[in-house]
DNA sequence: AGAAATTTGTCCGTATGTATC
DNA sequence: AGATACATACGGACAAATTTC
């Protein structure tokens, strides 16, 4: 087969038959999803694809994967707001240079710098922010 | 996106700024770069893209890639005089979280995490300030 | 205690289709 | 037309963590 993305990838909709049973309990809140492998075999699709579709899932929390065991789905605490929860994970914002920020890059305190955020998360929650400063003359 | 590759192309850029992580030492030299599907998540690209910009730093030994297990960051015994950049800076200490931090990691405001500090210098000034922070726990 | 099997993590190479410069 | 880039998808292989025998 080739790539027809017919609509919605095929990764997207594995992705929302799994939520379907984790939401209805075929798959109970704390017990294991089918292996990588098994997965593969019911849907008919690489194992790349299958990954993809459980990235989708954990990016909404609904599981959470551990490294040889396999990935779990998650019991479901919070309801705060819905599916709406995916931020982006990198923004960029101008920032005034405060008294190290000038410092370090020898302009005066006040001066216009762009500030990008990443932030790099690890099976929903976030393992590290990275800040990058720069003058915006300097270009990037 | 579409494809404004203005002057350099995009996987030349996520090169530059690769390399300048490794030359600074915010990736340290034996470690780990990112897996391909984080960098395709920071950098917002594709992995085509990604894979061509660290075929870039493998050409150029800047980096080496091992099957199956990662990328890692070249010690560098190459041009470390070079006009270009100067001695990496990278300063590590703990901070104590501030309400911005505390809200991305989900923690107490005031739980302690490190923060890596690295400064880039081209030609004597101060190009780029980058700030990585991560929870101790978490390893590095 | 140790070996084997299982499972996820990562990289490799390739392919198709679309879109932009 | 060609180079660049994106998104999607396949199959294979090796690495590492965990579980099972």
């Amino acid at each position: 087969m080739p790539t027809p993305h017919y609509g919605q990838p095929r990764y997207r909709l594995i992705a929302d038959q799994l939520r379907e049973r984790i939401e209805s309990g075929v798959i109970l809140p704390g017990s294991l999803l089918p292996a990588e492998s098994v997965l593969t075999a019911e849907f008919r699709a690489s194992r790349g694809t299958i990954r993809q579709a459980i990235a989708v899932l954990r990016e909404a929390r609904f599981v959470a994967t551990e490294h040889g065991r396999g990935t779990y789905a998650n019991p479901r605490p919070h309801e705060w707001g819905s599916e709406k929860y995916s931020e982006p994970e990198a923004t960029q914002r101008e920032v005034s240079a405060n008294v190290e920020l000038a410092a370090l890059f020898g302009i005066d305190v006040g001066v216009t710098l762009i500030e990008q955020e990443s932030v790099i998360r690890r099976d929903g929650s976030v393992e590290t922010v990275v800040r990058t400063y720069w003058h915006p003359q300097s270009g990037r």
